[in-house]
DNA sequence: GTAAAAAAGTGCAATGAGTCAACTTAGTGA
DNA sequence: TCACTAAGTTGACTCATTGCACTTTTTTAC
């Protein structure tokens, strides 16, 4: 398992070739005007390798999502002496994900989801879709049980955060709102 | 514009006749094994007619949420003295549409949506659909800007809970106990 | 009361996403 | 080398959804 092979790098090769053109057409036509078979056959592999890689049209735009799961439920567990789960989490979503928001790079890809409603359905879900394990890690932190209603609503509400704040000029103090609101309760503004 | 009219009248009798073909055949044989052709032909129309009353299969089965947004608005704008607008909200939830979950004619059908991946999704969407209304009635409310990030962040979560507490036991408490978040902020349980 | 205008419905063909089954090819490992 | 396995191909297929041209009501205006 130290070498990932042949075969492996070319497998990989060939879902990111499909990544690349997908990310290019869409770019030069809109997600809407370019269809499967187009992508398929900018890479150059037919129809069905396409789906053999990626389960719909969608995930082809959501490439690098691997372990944000992962990296949540590391906040949760490992955050520092007295620190609340809450302000670990607020920290991680300050310092992690909102910093490769303005990449520069990143500019005409938000562009692309922000203006695709298909895009910003399928974005969401990405991130809901942790729910439960983040809940789940909550939970065990804070030593109740796993389907503890509490922490599930905490979890889901930390994960409706980029939803919420997707396309603000201040991010960054959007976000420590919603914290204040989900640490202090809500007050009338 | 007294009476609705006959052509009103046979509209209407044809979205029903849709509705109903389409649930009874959801129910027998599961969402989907049902394709919208056999829906539009149980009802007798074609399928371009059931296009033209419903925007897509899904909607087929969330036939009858008018005014849900319009009744979170009023219940925002005509609360009772010194009530707050999360207390509001609760009483809403709690008397609203709690009440509705647990008809025993509702059992099949919520069932059916629990089972389905597809409606659980476009189920959940029809509830954060109104989050833009209900966030500017609360900031109208509050006499803020109304793009005001905790308003939206507010709305958001309130119209989030249909989605927490689905298929829970005791969705009364459940409730209540998101709410105690939203009043008083997270404490570890 | 009759003639448009407007709305409801139909039929049909097309597009595009996604699936399936049977096959070929190339990498892996003994 | 040889058999095994996973990647890829082909082509046909289902199904949702849309557009277009057409017919049949119902309403409205004269």
């Amino acid at each position: 398992m130290e070498t990932p092979g042949r075969r492996e790098r070319k497998k990989a090769a060939t879902r990111q070739a499909l990544a690349d053109a997908a990310l290019k057409l869409f770019l030069e036509r809109g997600y809407d005007q370019v269809s499967i078979r187009d992508i398929a056959e900018e890479a150059d592999v037919s129809t069905t390798t396409l789906f053999k890689h990626f389960p719909g049209k969608e995930a082809l735009v959501f490439d690098q999502d691997q372990d944000r799961e992962a990296l949540f439920i590391a906040v949760v567990r490992q955050r520092r002496e007295g620190q609340s789960v809450v302000d670990a989490l607020r920290e991680h979503v300050l310092d992690g994900w909102l910093k490769l928001a303005d990449h520069p790079q990143m500019a005409e890809y938000t562009d692309l989801v922000n203006s695709t409603p298909a895009l910003q359905t399928y974005g969401e879900r990405m991130w809901t879709r942790h729910t439960a394990a983040l809940s789940a890690a909550i939970a065990e932190d804070a030593g109740v049980a796993p389907d503890n209603i509490s922490c599930q609503a905490l979890a889901r509400f930390v994960l409706d955060i980029p939803a919420l704040t997707r396309g603000r000029p201040e991010p960054r103090k959007a976000v420590e709102e919603i914290f204040d609101l989900l640490t202090h309760g809500w007050r009338m503004p």
